[in-house]
RNA sequence: GGUAGGGUGCCCGAGUGGCCAAAGGGGGCGGACUGUAAAUCCGCUGGCGGAAUGCCUUCGAAGGUUCAAAUCCUUCCUCUACCA
């Protein structure tokens, strides 16, 4: 493929690329590139925010150039340097061990693992001793780590930063020595670690690697980043239908956002659905349930997909009852109301009545409002609490 | 080491003796509506209790003062800033 073509394609949708012209350089030695992604195993629920990034590296592996897969072991053991959240916590060997083999099974469905290189960075960090660490910390200053944004906003508000923390950035940085990587990838909130690499790469005779940040997404609630800690993820291992259903609640001014970074749907198509919802020409549910069927096929596979959708079309737009519904045991088939919803996995008998009195429970698609009526069922019956709570009663 | 300021419900945050299960916001949940689990609007949001001006648990921890404590006192834990 000619130059210019692939240039225009790993520059598709790409938030900071530094710089273009030494890309071109690179690429035109005509030798595969290594493309570098660092990776966390502490935390391995990948999320479509994750997927942004895989889906750019897999455009580079379609071009021809190996990716580098560096999964944080070493790190992962020591868990988080700031210490104040949980978030990271102190992983055992074991535990890095397994999660880092979840975190492949759940990035080769979109990475080509044959284009793959996988490697531990305590492969080498594990080596260093205290006075590499420091001819390493040398390297760079106080004044340069606190340009980066949020140490920038901790040191101003007044909010801690240990020590410990600017050293992250530096052994991430050593990787990319370490793996000789010519290009490193991350989500922007990754841009100040990634030109870190470049310095320390140079320092230590390399060519400095290009840096290249993809856009975060929006969660599903449409506002903050798509993060396991705001619960608001669409995660790689969640089911077809409900990945499909979470693509379906996300506001529709996020829509196009999820198309271009994640759909496999060329551009100028998209210009086109852009526009067609601009004008009104185009159905935003339409729109946003194609969204859903691309996301399943992303995860999943066209026939999944299609699946999904259908059993949304029923439950949601039917308003019917969903193909598959867990199972609920009782004991005795006469049971009061609000018992009953305790009993199907409502926290407690306050939030049942709650629930009965806000008219959230059906029965066979009857609604009943006292939480006292002693309940007589049948094997079969339907049990349905608010929109999405469904349970088949069984004797 | 010294000085000052903090630790409140899922989260943020108000509250400095009773009117506090604790304002407000966010999130979550339920309902209406719809084009969807979008948007908008309304309601709910510690537990127990078929109800109560009822009981229990919750305001960093443990004690204490008081008829009464998230609020006052003591000790402790913990976080932060500034000065060393």
């Amino acid at each position: 493929m000619d130059l210019k073509k692939q240039v225009e394609i790993i520059k598709n949708n790409t938030f900071d690329l530094v710089s273009e012209a030494e890309l071109i350089e690179k690429l035109k030695k005509g030798r595969p590139l290594r493309i570098k992604l660092g990776v966390d195993p502490s935390r391995p629920d990948l999320h479509l925010g994750h997927a942004v990034v895989l889906k750019k590296l897999k455009e580079f592996q379609d071009l021809g150039h190996q990716v580098v897969l560096i999964i944080g072991d070493f790190t992962a053991r020591i868990g988080d340097p700031s210490g104040r959240s949980a978030t990271r916590p102190m992983l055992t060997m074991e535990a890095v061990k397994e999660n880092a083999i979840s975190y492949q099974e759940q990035v080769f469905t979109i990475l080509d693992r044959e284009k793959t290189e996988v490697r531990y960075n305590g492969e080498w960090l594990d080596k260093m001793n205290f006075e590499d660490v420091i001819r390493l910390a040398a390297k760079y200053t106080v004044a340069r780590m606190l340009e980066r944004d949020d140490f920038d906003k901790r040191y101003k508000d007044n909010q801690p930063i240990s020590v410990a923390e600017f050293m992250y950035p530096l052994a991430q940085a050593y990787d990319s020595v370490a793996i000789q990587s010519d290009v490193e990838i991350g989500g922007t909130d990754q841009l100040f670690n990634l030109l870190v690499g470049r310095k320390i790469q140079t320092d230590h005779g390399l060519e400095s690697q290009i840096v290249l940040t993809m856009p975060i997404i929006e969660g599903t609630d449409g506002n903050l980043k798509m993060s396991k800690s705001y619960d608001n993820y669409i995660a790689f291992t969640d089911e077809p239908k409900n990945v499909y259903g979470k693509v379906m609640s996300i506001p529709d001014t996020l829509m196009m956002k999820y198309y271009r970074l994640l759909s496999d749907i060329d551009k100028t198509e998209l210009d086109t659905l852009e526009k067609g919802l601009a004008d009104g020409s185009v159905n935003p549910r339409d729109c946003k349930m194609r969204l859903g069927r691309e996301m399943v096929k992303l995860l999943y596979n066209e026939e999944k997909a299609t699946e999904a959708e259908a059993e949304f079309v029923k439950v949601f737009q039917k308003k019917d009852v969903p193909t598959e519904i867990p199972g609920l045991k009782l004991e005795t088939d006469t049971v009061k109301l609000a018992d009953l919803l305790v009993l199907s996995g409502v926290p407690s008998k306050s939030e049942a009545k709650r629930l009965i009195k806000q008219g959230g429970v059906k029965i066979n698609d009857v609604k009943f409002e006292d939480p006292f009526e002693a309940i007589k069922l049948n094997a079969g019956d339907i049990l349905r609490i608010g929109k999405r709570r469904f349970y088949k009663i069984e004797l």
